[in-house]
DNA sequence: CAAGGAAACAATTTCGAAAAACTTTGCCCA
DNA sequence: TGGGCAAAGTTTTTCGAAATTGTTTCCTTG
């Protein structure tokens, strides 16, 4: 959740800890399931007792971490049923709020979305970097280019759960195996859905969008290791 | 988000703390934008630092705190224009759950419906309790029959942000001083609702829940001291 | 008199260790 | 042999104090 926090400048190691936990989770180098020792991730991460749990109670509230009263946290777990479930509910969020950006989207939207997808298209996929967030890796301008399409749906709150959406999406394509198989019509199927939105054509620009996600999730489905 | 965290029996001072800083939020006892001291906190709950912290970080992943780096905790602000998305927001999603539930659901769903209906129409609203969460005061069992509404939709991560919503909007409800108009339609609202749910007519059970959430927000704005 | 800067103060953040809770091990007894 | 039970060992949770960061005050200087 972006817009809770500010981050003025400094930071504090719970902070740190929480983007290192969070990158280690999704990016798959933390399986689902695994126990999150204390003893452990502060040796791993070099940080104290307090700022660790600190960070491990925020993924709690996002739902990469489960926490059991007395007996500390776990990655969540991982499988298929919940996987389609993500899938669904991602679709018809970003349903609604792609609609609504189409509806109300300025010029600076139309902007917007043609920056991001200009960024992403620049960018090759497999520069064999390991993956890390928030650092203008291809999955950071993958994300802004999705959210921007939802940018103008004017509900921050929306968008948010859109993100944590995409978040916990994404820790499925890093688990399963399919790193092969990605650079197949990605690049086309953003264009596309960038088109129909541009072109205010809401009900095609969902249903590529959906399909997009629904592919993306068959494969990961049908490549995955998942319970 | 209730499925991230299982409760074995013993409870934490930290869980304590934070259904108590929830209820107390939410309740409207600790208003928007307050500065949240730890020894203001200690004090008031009687319970040490860490536990308070973590706390207050899991109540700042889902929103209802403040958090800024170095600078500590301050109860999320709350004003018109939070209101106003935060009620479209949840028009959108719950009609999206409420659809899947009535084509979804079986009878153990309608059954859940009416028993939360019944429980919700049995307890007098004005019984001078205060506003505390999770105890089968007025406000749980309203809780509870919104969810079951929702509760065929299939999607837990759906049902978990509407969850959110919910809280989010009581806030706003016990912030303002609405509570003498409260009694009017509602119950008659939630008998409407029920109905054309059980009788799977989605466009009308949408439609009524839409405009009970939304002439509730109307009110909260009216009589509310939001800025 | 205003602006800049250092010192005193206040609050948050972090650490290290004690306390509490859970888990395992090994023993005794039916 | 197998089921309870207590003790030892882990792990989590909590506390109290130290370290860090931000804020205010007051003095100096231009």
């Amino acid at each position: 959740m972006p817009s809770e926090t500010a981050n003025n400048g400094r930071e504090t190691l719970a902070s740190i800890a929480y983007q290192r936990l969070l990158d280690d989770i999704v990016g798959g180098r933390l399986q689902p399931g695994t126990k999150l020792r204390l003893q452990f991730l502060t040796e791993r991460y070099a940080v104290g007792n307090s700022p660790l749990r600190e960070a491990l109670n925020r993924l709690s509230a996002n739902g990469m971490v489960q926490r059991e009263e007395n007996r500390g946290f776990r990655v969540s777990p991982a499988s298929a049923d919940e996987l389609s479930e993500l899938i669904r509910t991602r679709c018809w969020l970003e349903e609604v709020a792609l609609r609504e950006s189409i509806r109300l989207g300025d010029a600076a939207w139309e902007e917007g979305v043609l920056v991001a997808y200009h960024r992403l298209s620049k960018r090759n996929r497999h520069s064999d970097e390991q993956y890390v967030r928030f650092d203008g890796t291809w999955e950071d301008l993958h994300r802004a280019y999705h959210l921007s399409l939802l940018s103008a749906c004017n509900s921050s709150i929306l968008l948010g759960f859109c993100r944590q959406l995409h978040e916990q999406t994404l820790r499925y394509r890093n688990l399963s195996s399919m790193k092969a198989y990605r650079d197949r019509h990605e690049l086309d199927e953003h264009c596309t859905i960038r088109d129909a939105a541009l072109d205010r054509d809401a009900d095609a620009a969902v249903e590529l969008l959906r399909s997009h996600y629904r592919i993306t999730g068959e494969i990961v489905l049908a490549s995955g290791n998942l319970s």
